[in-house]
DNA sequence: CAGTGAGCGAGCTTCCGCTTGACTT
């Protein structure tokens, strides 16, 4: 028998710790929460004062009767979860839901995970901090009262199965008040004037006027103005500067480098650090504190000394900068210092190679620049040309790490300038004005978004990855590529005492992985800070936390606080739904020319519709869904009758009719019952019998291609080109082609081999195609509504 | 895969934070 038992959260650090304590204690892993609120109903007796209803939920029940057996035969249980409020609770509902004899009971915290911390744990155990206990409880209830009051309002007045929390909400809203400052942007055109000297000594200076001149006219005036003008350098200024290195990661940090740097959104970069925290590569990857346990830092001490020597070395600890961060472990780093590269799959080699270089760099030196600004007077105008120019002294962090940032207007790398003496006089080569547009704020990243919501306080390391991914599922966001629109831009360039003018034409604000608000997440946004604008508010997070603080210093009965929260808001949540109309983003767009009825847009069963006549018309009314891209808010008369122009007949086309039309997947030419998608640069509504005569033909020509072999022993048996390489097609069903063979060698033979090997993973599919099924049926009892709708959104 | 939009009003949906699997593409 084992006489201690250390209750951890996560396995992968019960493994741990138990290498550490010897053979004296067992560590066994809780999973996290091992109990929550009853989902059904509220999980609340609001009449009891609120109590809560605590079950243990289905999956943890194998975890709480293993760890009661366990804690039955020791004689001490350490409960050693994380030391925050959620940690906090986690030992509190072990000690009720096992049953713990309080004598028997000891709870101890430690936020790095090295033998000395735990040891020292050990020794200083103390009891459960109710107070803390009930702050968490505060929270929980506060979140399952408005997650679960408000969702049902939205259900009966936007659409069914929407939900509504207080950080999901806020998300949203975050996202929807962008696109509309987005939307109404106006840009402005400037001129950015560079000019292009040659010093005494024959080399390049490169400038840039001092300001930005509004017009056009008075650009032009300016360069005409530089033909005769003479250039004086009246200034040379040199200054020293220095750049630290950024604090080590937490999660939110890392997912924005990740994203930045290696292209992962937030949901794969979790995953993959989980894969190096579960083999032992890097601390936890759910963490809010940019702190290194001191091991960690000799450790980096050490890698630096001997990598880059000791002119490199600078450790530091430092502090976070986050609202209401918790600090329960160490920041994210390598747990061996020393390996600078691990084993396992690319990506996660390039995950840790990211969080090497940003540890060991925390703990160098500044690198220190010297700036140099040169100033050139015009001699007959008053602006002045400045050239700025940086150059590395020395690079100490830099040699490692150069962190990344959103801004996209990018400045070029300056680099050094020529040797220049004040009093100089220069020669241009070429003064180019070149005509630039004022930006508009960007568009969100899921990693941008979580930085925002972590500067605002709102989700925890644990959920930022599934709150993103929670207001996508619920079609509120879309994560998507939009192509750019043509511009038009004017330049002139003097060279030799000439001017050129010419127009010319750019493509701007194309996006690449950004979240759009859709129009049911903007209807709910607007729904939601109609009726419920406290909860919408950015700062009511911030403002229930300093009460859950209240509480957790003793100073604030935490029922109390829910009273004072709850009643008016429910109250509110009744009014609403007894006063407030539905709500689907309904606006009138004007009058159909054709017959003088009403076109109006909406949310409609199967998303959102523009229509011409209303139900009460004799005839009915007319429908039509809106294009990817388009907005209830933003669209046109103009527009939305476009869209009732499809489908179009084009003609004949060997003898069969030619028809395009809008699909599930997009603009589609019909013809011969077979369907043919439309090019990105071709429009549904502009499409001529000509191009898609040339479209269907090359539709036949690459089905062509795509066979690769027929065998002559089974018709059945084909290799075929699909959109990911080749695959063998037998009787209706497709099979994948093992790695680094090649499918024209195949055999026929060879070809059933592999039908056989695969049709162990058959059976899984025979289960999952039945799992479908059942899902379908039960979406269908729930309304075919609901189906229609995700096929728009998926 | 390529059209829908009504209707008795059943019975369903939903939160945030703490943890990993067990699944499929």
């Amino acid at each position: 028998m084992i006489e201690n038992l250390v209750i951890v959260e996560s396995p992968a650090k019960a493994k741990t710790i138990e290498k550490f304590l010897g053979k004296d204690f067992q560590v066994k892993s809780s999973f996290g929460h091992i109990r929550d609120l009853a989902k059904k109903n509220l999980g609340i007796e609001i009449e009891k004062n609120y109590e809560p209803q605590y079950i243990v939920p289905e999956d943890k029940k194998a975890v709480v009767k293993d760890l009661k057996k366990a804690a039955k035969e020791a004689k001490i249980v350490w409960l050693a979860s994380d030391e925050d409020r959620e940690g906090e609770a986690i030992a509190w509902h072990l000690f009720k839901v096992l049953e713990l004899d309080p004598k028997k009971v000891k709870r101890i915290v430690f936020h790095e995970i090295t033998k000395e911390a735990i040891q020292n744990a050990i020794k200083n155990p103390r009891i459960i901090d109710e107070n803390l206990v009930n702050a968490q409880q505060a929270r929980r209830v506060l979140d399952r009262l408005v997650g679960f009051e408000l969702s049902p309002v939205l259900w009966k007045k936007v659409k069914p199965s929407l939900s509504a929390g207080r950080v999901q909400s806020v998300a949203v809203k975050l996202l929807v008040e962008r696109e509309r400052e987005i939307l109404n942007f106006k840009s402005e055109s400037y001129f950015k004037i560079t000019g292009h000297f040659k010093t005494n000594k024959n080399e390049e200076l490169k400038t840039e006027l001092s300001d930005r001149i509004k017009t056009s006219d008075k650009t032009k005036e300016l360069v005409e103005r530089c033909i005769k003008a003479s250039y004086n350098i009246i200034n040379v200024v040199k200054k020293p500067g220095k750049k630290s290195p950024a604090a080590p990661f937490t999660t939110s940090t890392l997912q924005q480098e990740a994203s930045r740097k290696l292209g992962f959104s937030v949901a794969q970069t979790m995953a993959i650090a989980q894969k190096l925290y579960e083999s032992g590569k890097i601390t936890y990857m759910r963490t809010d504190s940019v702190n290194l346990s001191s091991m960690a830092i000799g450790a980096a001490k050490n890698v630096i000394l001997n990598e880059f020597g000791e002119k490199y070395l600078k450790t530091r600890n430092f502090k976070t900068k986050s609202k209401g961060a918790q600090e329960a472990h160490e920041a994210i780093r390598p747990t061996f210092m020393d390996q600078q590269n691990v084993s396992g799959t690319d990506r996660e080699q390039r995950l840790y190679d990211l969080i090497w270089k940003r540890t060991i760099a925390s703990q160098m030196s500044e690198a220190e620049l010297e700036k140099t600004t040169i100033t050139i007077d015009i001699s007959n105008d008053e602006h002045n040309f400045i050239a700025t120019g940086e150059v590395l002294k020395f690079d100490g962090f830099l040699k490692v790490y150069i962190e990344s940032t959103d801004d996209e207007s990018e400045e070029e790398t300056k680099g050094l300038l020529p040797a220049v003496n004040k009093g100089e006089n220069l020669k241009y080569d070429s003064i180019v004005a070149i005509e630039r547009f004022t930006y508009s704020p960007p568009r969100y990243t899921e990693a941008s978004l979580v930085k925002k919501l972590e500067e605002l306080g709102i989700g925890r390391p644990s959920t930022y990855a599934p709150t993103i991914s929670t207001i996508q599922n619920r079609g509120y966001v879309i994560k998507e590529d939009r192509p750019g629109r043509d511009r038009n831009y004017v330049t002139f360039v003097l060279e030799k005492g000439q001017i050129k003018e010419s127009k010319k034409k750019e493509i701007t604000g194309a996006e690449k992985n950004k979240l759009f608000p859709n129009d049911i997440g903007m209807v709910v946004t607007d729904f939601l800070t109609d009726n419920f604008n406290e909860i919408l508010n950015y700062n009511f997070t911030a403002s229930v936390e300093e009460e859950f603080d209240q509480i957790a210093n003793g100073n604030l009965i935490w029922s109390k606080m829910i009273d004072k929260f709850y009643k008016p808001f429910h109250k509110n949540v009744e009014n609403t739904l007894e006063t407030s109309s539905r709500s689907v983003g309904e606006r009138i767009l004007g009058e159909d020319p054709n017959t003088g009825k009403p076109v109006t847009a909406k949310i409609g069963p199967y998303g959102p519709m523009v229509q011409i006549g209303t139900k009460e018309d004799d005839d009915k009314p007319r429908f039509a869904s809106l294009q990817r891209g388009q907005l209830l808010e933003t669209i046109t008369l103009e527009e939305a009758l476009e869209l009732f122009k499809l489908p179009r007949d084009l003609g004949q086309y060997e003898d069969k009719k030619v028809v395009v039309s809008i699909g599930r997947f997009g603009p589609y030419i019909r013809h011969d019952s077979k369907f043919v998608s439309l090019k990105k640069e071709d429009s549904p509504y502009k499409i001529e019998l000509d191009r898609a005569i040339e479209l269907i033909e090359e539709k036949r020509e690459k089905d062509r291609s795509k066979t690769i072999k027929i065998f002559e022993e089974d018709n059945d048996m084909q290799l075929l080109n699909g959109r990911w390489g080749p695959y063998i097609a037998y009787k209706k069903k497709n099979y994948r082609i093992p790695k680094g063979t090649k499918a024209e060698e195949l055999t026929f033979k060879q070809c059933l081999e592999i039908i056989k090997g695969n049709s162990k993973t058959e059976k899984t599919k025979k289960t999952s195609t039945k799992n479908t099924v059942a899902k379908k049926t039960t979406a269908k009892k729930s309304g075919t509504k609901k189906s229609g709708i995700k096929k728009k959104t998926s």
